[in-house]
RNA sequence: GCGACAAUAGCUCAUCCGGUAGAGCGCCAGUUUCCCAAACUGGAGGUGGCGGGUUCGAGUCCCGUUUGUCGCUCCA
């Protein structure tokens, strides 16, 4: 099947069988905010657990926190995401090119300094940082246009209006407004790193950490894309599931590898096929990295982004030292070659950052199948879909069918419910054929069904189907849930 | 943000040249059925995304808008 439609079927199933819905859908939606159904939430939560219990729960040195999602304004300058990310913007409405103001005037500064034009170009870079100095948008349109700059690949001097792009959202902190609004502003966290950054000295001193060690979260972040598209690949609110590894410097590219390794390795042990997930390093690094590389899927509209593996240095750490002007240092007793303890230092930090909205996605879509199956016809086949769920993430783990309403088969199937609904999600139904409701479940990715029948009742055993393979066969009942722990483990 | 395309029942779609909206599947209630979407009976469900315009009359033509998909662009 062509890939565009693929995908489309996909995002139409997840709304049919209750897993995606598009945020606020009855008022027309909201762009780029999708709401996740009764089985989206309960597959998004089995996919978290598994990250948190391989994180926090087979790691001794790592711990997981759960920070506030507002944070104090400062946060963010000393993260960079306040300057860097607030830079006026211009577009070319010939090329549809996209320029940085500064970086527009400033390339034209240089063009007339070349001209051996220096005076201009100082007039103009001085009247440049005046305008910008003030954000007078308006001015630097004026100053663009007065002075002819034109764009490079069209040659043209068509302009919209000069725009800021905020890639945080804001918003009022405190019930009182100050004489200057920016006094309340607080923004929503665009990462969720910063809280574990900020909160490494804490974590560090009460869990008496040692070096190395590792600080995990999961939670919500919030970007305001300009461009937010392909279902839930790119949203303005998602969930990142964060670890921050802090290392002793110098020993830092040894557990980039290290992570690189282990994350990629989760991820197939997750049920994702090796051949479909790949490295990508980033060539051009972020300012606060000294190495960076994706682990990218082959979705249906091509490889994606799904988690980043940075070496972020003492970056980040050493910035809030220098804004909260507290001391975000280690003392490494370890003794070094020279027999002599490492001391104080800023740690350096590895971090492993996925998007669990994409991981979501990943296994939907990795999931997602149609096929041909036969029916009770004799030779016949019909279509069914199937989402073949790992069966340890699949938000019900087992169904649970009377072959009949009648004859005191419902009664045997509640015990079965009875036995296992304490262990794991599972789904009564004794309405339509039976193939009817194995084909439902297929849909939402059960991994096993059980019928009782009449046999149940001379010999105690029932039916256990199986998703993939439509094999049945026949178990006691009453070791079917000790079978389905056996697979869900 | 630009461009292209799309939007009719829960889903997939139909509705001829503009003349008061229909099917299949699904869903709900029941009958029947004894292991892979069987059959039968009955039922619910639509201001045709939203707002304007043209017209005697608009789901259909035009404009705007919202949302989505795709291509550019952006992506710490």
């Amino acid at each position: 099947m062509a890939s565009e439609k693929l995908f489309a079927n996909i995002i139409s199933h997840a709304k049919e069988y209750g897993y995606i819905f598009q945020s606020s859908e009855i008022y027309d939606g909201l762009s780029a905010v999708y709401d996740y159904g009764q089985y989206g939430a309960q597959l998004k939560k089995n996919i978290r657990d598994a990250w948190w219990k391989s994180m926090t729960q087979l790691h001794e040195n790592i711990v997981g926190i759960d920070a506030a999602i507002f944070m104090h304004p400062t946060t963010w300058k000393a993260s960079g995401h306040v300057d860097n990310f607030s830079d006026p913007m211009i577009d070319n409405k010939d090329s549809k090119k996209r320029y940085r103001v500064d970086h527009l005037i400033e390339a034209h500064a240089t063009e007339l300094e070349d001209k051996g034009e220096a005076d201009k170009a100082k007039e103009l870079l001085s009247a440049m940082d005046a305008l910008l100095a003030k954000d007078d948008f308006t001015g630097l349109k004026t100053l663009i246009e007065t002075w002819k700059i034109k764009c490079a690949v069209s040659g043209t001097a068509n302009w919209t209006d000069v725009r800021q792009f905020n890639l945080m959202f804001s918003t009022e902190f405190g019930a009182v407004s100050s004489d200057n609004p920016e006094d309340n502003i607080v923004y929503l966290r665009p990462e969720t790193a910063q809280g574990i950054f900020v909160n490494f000295l804490n974590v560090q001193k009460s869990g008496r950490m040692k070096i190395p060690f590792g600080i995990a979260q999961t939670g919500k972040a919030f970007r305001n894309e300009i461009v937010a598209r392909q279902f839930i690949f790119r949203m303005r609110e998602f969930e990142q599931m964060e670890m921050q590894f802090f290392v002793r410097p110098g020993t830092e590219l040894d557990w980039y590898a290290k992570w690189k390794e282990t994350r990629m390795q989760w991820h197939i042990d997750l049920g994702l096929p090796a051949e479909k997930l790949r490295f990508h390093d980033h060539i051009k690094l972020a300012h606060y990295a000294n190495a960076a590389v994706d682990i990218e899927f082959e979705f249906p509209f091509g490889w994606k982004e799904l988690e980043g593996i940075h070496s972020r240095t003492d970056y980040d750490l050493r910035r809030h030292q220098e804004f909260s002007k507290k001391k975000l240092q280690y003392f490494d007793n370890d003794l070094n070659a020279e027999g002599k303890p490492y001391g104080n230092y800023i740690p350096f930090v590895v971090e492993t950052s996925v998007g669990l909205d994409r991981l979501f996605l990943t296994i939907l879509s990795h999931s997602y199948h149609e096929e041909e199956v036969p029916t009770a016809e004799e030779g016949k086949t019909d279509t069914r879909v199937v989402l073949r769920l790992p069966a340890k993430i699949a938000p019900i783990k087992l169904a649970v069918f009377p072959l009949t309403k009648k004859d005191g088969l419902p009664e045997l199937a509640e015990e079965i419910m009875k036995d296992c609904m304490p262990h794991f999600h599972c789904f009564y139904e004794e309405k339509d054929a039976i193939g009817k409701r194995y084909r439902r479940q297929d849909a939402i990715g059960t991994p096993f069904c059980v019928t009782v029948d009449h046999q149940t009742k001379e010999d105690g055993t029932v039916t256990i189907r199986l998703r993939d393979t439509l094999e049945q066969h026949r178990i006691p009942a009453k070791e079917v849930q000790q079978f389905v722990l056996n697979k869900i483990a």
